[in-house]
DNA sequence: CACATATACGGAACACTGTTCCGTTTTTCA
DNA sequence: TGAAAAACGGAACAGTGTTCCGTATATGTG
């Protein structure tokens, strides 16, 4: 609600003193470099690797993330922001249905490299139960806004519920069998066409 | 396939001595207690916990299952099986579609105490990928004769997939939310209703 | 029954985690 | 310029899984 990207300070208020530069520095090359390495080795990764791949030291990285579940929750809502804040850029640089498809194919690419992630969530530490609502929060109204954009030019059915949409993607995404990645992109599309089939300018009957 | 149930021996062949009585003592009360012990703490228990609940030392825990990993497989495969051989049992003692209930219930119980265990499957360890095999080897069949008995006696339609229910049962006790046990066994009614639905004798038409 | 030996046991020791703590360094601002 | 606040770095701590080997014991034989 208060920061949804880009620098992250605690208060901007009458305080004196403000961040300092090279706390500020630190803590984005720690959030970098905790997307790769989580990206790369899961959310199991140790936190000295992340620590020296940010060039900092394992005290530099409690100091901002005083549990490394807050270094996980942190980079997931980056990412989750950073996957919302696309819906209305795509919405700006192609038309309805194009920004639509697109989009959908981030968010599979966001949720297909969530791996362990999901497990982390599902682990039962209470420190995650914040994240399923902030997911919930971001993403359903910047899918919603496509959808309703898309349904108004007339490209896909209205009346579709965003949060529907979201599950079954998170779903399809899984990989219980060894299905590749190809697997997700296909069910996205028939997803998608199943949204196109009836559209129409007029949406009553 | 060769150690269905009851006590484990790797060969019972011309070998002059056979297994210690102690050695297989530790190896039922290593079992023993590691089960209690995951469904109490989950499957990342220490291991020093199950060797103190066993009465063993921890060198003993690591002779019988070189890896932790292998413990939890152990336990997993046995849990499986007592499933599985629930399955003739209450086919014996009960009516075709009292079986079939009584046996989902069960089957449930068993997907539901296994919470931390679905996030170890998927967490890439190779030493799991055995286990979904494993799990459908011996309860696809469990469950696929119950499901004929029950139909041929008219009680529920025929046609359908066990393994479509074994999925929609493990994927309707997942917590996804903080819905408690109650919420698994009202879907798994449900899903029991609808297969009663349209249920008679002569399945044609 | 006594004994020799393969077998199994127990737990100290090791390697690697997450986390805490505090002396040192750096930045900020008067 | 200088002093204080803020942040840094990494040694030290606590708790894992795993290995290793001296010790204890069950087994089969004379």
């Amino acid at each position: 609600m208060d920061d949804t990207a880009g620098e992250i300070r605690p208060e901007d208020d009458g305080k004196p003193r403000r961040v300092r530069a090279d706390a500020q520095r630190n803590l984005d090359a720690l959030l970098r470099a905790a997307m790769a390495v989580f990206a790369t080795s899961g959310v199991d990764a140790p936190v000295r690797e992340i620590a020296e791949k940010a060039g900092v030291g394992i005290g530099t990285v409690y100091r901002h993330f005083p549990q490394r579940s807050d270094l996980i929750i942190a980079v997931f809502r980056q990412e989750v922001d950073a996957c919302a804040d696309a819906a209305p850029a795509l919405a700006a640089a192609h038309d309805p249905g194009k920004a639509l498809s697109r989009w959908m194919r981030r968010y599979l690419d966001f949720i297909a490299a969530k791996r362990g992630l999901a497990a982390a969530l599902h682990s039962g530490d209470p420190a995650y139960e914040i994240l399923p609502s902030y997911f919930q929060k971001r993403l359903v109204p910047a899918l919603q806004s496509l959808l309703d954009t898309a349904a108004a030019a007339g490209v896909v059915r209205g009346g579709f519920a965003a949060t529907d949409l979201l599950r079954a993607v998170a779903v399809l995404a899984a990989p219980s069998q060894e299905m590749g990645p190809e697997h997700g992109r296909r069910m996205v599309d028939l997803l998608l066409d199943g949204l196109r089939y009836g559209a129409g300018p007029s949406p009553g009957a």
